[in-house]
DNA sequence: CGTCCAGCTTACGTTAACGTAAGCTTATCT
DNA sequence: AGATAAGCTTACGTTAACGTAAGCTGGACG
């Protein structure tokens, strides 16, 4: 495990964001790298979080919903009272989740259908180009 | 067809959002309410297009890109080139929504892993109340 | 007639999530 | 040494999506 760290250029590289962005997420204790001086060093647990936050943002999650659910990510050391609390966000978080999923593929299906639809009436205006 | 039209109260209760929102989602021209004197009556079809608006949002959508997505929806008296760029909007909408679902399984089966592991914790917490 | 509502318009305020600009430090290259 | 590059801090600016307050209007009711 020699060179486990990445400067702030590694990492907007590879995940495609901003210096800003990293320094703005550490500021709000989503992301805690090293420091070297002044400058930042990523670790491997940097970048699994960056990772769900990212996924968490495409889910439309906030940030602060996001740190809730790291929280449960990170949970080594907690107390009962703590663990059992970050337990039941994350359960509920789930429940979020299942329930997006049935209305995606309700989106999807309806979205499909137009798009059918959408076709024809194409097809229609290609054989048939009236005014 | 007799009573077809609600106020804005009334859509407020059945969608559960604020006038507010109503009256800023017209000034976006997401919403087209006829007028009667000076009050907004909202038609069936704009209940479709809040329910739509609705959904886009809780995917993490944006209202302008919610706006191109409902403008395949009443596409009925398009021109063929507005159609068919209507088309390929939603095509890629269509897209983004299949990789949301990849995306979507994968954060679920992470989490449910978690919280198995949490569990765990829990239980072990419960039967050894260390410090 | 006075007074409630329900709704309307206009307009300034607010929050989240960064963008952007200014000016300083430190390592590197020529 | 001078210049260039990467990173840093501080701080003001920006956009989306409404919230909220002030003041006007038209119908309903006791």
């Amino acid at each position: 495990m020699s060179d486990d760290l990445k400067t702030i250029r590694q990492m907007c590289d590879e995940f495609d964001v901003t210096p800003r962005t990293l320094r703005f997420y550490e500021s709000k204790e989503l992301l805690s790298p090293i420091r070297e001086g002044q400058k930042r060093l990523f670790t491997r647990r940097d970048r699994a979080r960056l990772k769900l936050i990212l996924r968490g943002k495409r889910f439309g999650f906030s940030l602060e919903e996001i740190r809730q659910l790291l929280d449960l990510y990170g949970a080594g050391e907690q107390q009962y009272t703590q663990l059992s609390k970050t337990y039941e966000i994350a359960q509920a978080r789930l429940d979020d989740l299942k329930s997006r999923r049935s209305e995606l593929e309700e989106a999807i299906e309806d979205l499909e259908k137009q798009l059918d639809w959408g076709a024809q009436q194409l097809e229609q205006l290609r054989r048939n180009p009236a005014a």
